[in-house]
DNA sequence: ATAAAATTGGCAGAAAATGCCAATGAAGAA
DNA sequence: TTCTTCATTGGCATTTTCTGCCAATTTTAT
């Protein structure tokens, strides 16, 4: 059973764990419409399809003392694969990256780094990142401002595949 | 009561919660090594200093239908401040745009987009983003591979600031 | 229309959440 | 150091939630 397809109560519920992960199964059920027992289930299969990943709280960074978010484009030495992988390993590796993605365009990479001042950011960019395996460019942008962030992922098909 | 520094323990549920906001408080007590009532009540006191700012599942894209996920830099007409505002604001109500950010460098504004597939953004870039007040340059850079996603903040202070 | 299959709602026992209070431990004053 | 004060803890009792099971209902296929 890989690909149950998703139907308008599954989105529902998906739609209001992205919005709060904490809900009682009882308020949920109330949410969607369903009894509490099919409703955890749902919920279970759900979890089980891979479809929900985690459940994370969301903490400010700010408050724990990580006030600077950088993006950090970087460039490979010619994707010559193996020094891609070892860049990729690495990167996983390290706790300041939050995410990281290979992308088209200008950088091989693109990281999101948080750190708590621009100090320890130059520690981290110098001590750091330059030292990775297969390193030829970096470009650091600084958020200056967040405008928003851990928006919910649009479910309600503006348009999609399937069906 | 706005800045109760945060001890070990603070810390420790901090990460917990990061990695699984569905930790039962009970199975959470344990993990930090505290009986269940002070744990609830110290999630509690984090909660309404606004450390933690909510709960989200994680969904896996691919898996709802979202299969592309494009960073996107934004040039706005030489930041005259009414022009960058507008933006922001039809910004944060896009529901393709999970987040965004003011950022230093080459462009003013970094977008992280999600859309179904590639004829999906092409809408979304045509008929929404390109009409958006302001905007004079768009870069789109797509996530051809997903390195890291969601990786939690590194709580045990690298070398940050307080202490 | 009939039959098979999946899904639902309710119930009961087990587990967790939550508020309260006395006890313990830490910080400061004398 | 010793005493006092204040914050935090752990345990208890009540309420709420979770979770597995079964009969009833709905849906799908023939």
């Amino acid at each position: 059973m890989p690909n149950t397809r998703l139907d308008a109560i599954d989105r529902r519920i998906l739609a209001a764990l992205q919005r709060d992960a904490r809900l009682s199964n009882v308020q949920l059920a109330e949410e969607v419409n369903l009894s509490p027992s099919p409703c955890l289930r749902r919920v279970r299969q759900l979890e089980a399809a891979g479809l929900i990943r985690g459940y994370h709280a969301e903490l400010d960074r700010g408050g724990v003392g990580l006030g600077l978010t950088v993006f950090v484009g970087v460039k490979v030495e010619r994707h010559h694969e193996a020094e891609a992988n070892a860049f990729r390993e690495a990167v996983v590796a390290l706790p300041e990256v939050v995410s990281a993605h290979l992308v088209s365009g200008e950088s091989d990479f693109l990281l999101q780094v948080v750190v708590a001042d621009l100090a320890a950011y130059e520690r981290f960019l110098t001590g750091t990142l330059l030292r990775l395996p297969g390193v030829s460019d970096i470009r650091s942008n600084f958020a200056i401002q967040t405008v928003k962030e851990h928006g919910p992922l649009p479910l309600t098909r503006p348009g999609g595949e399937g069906r």
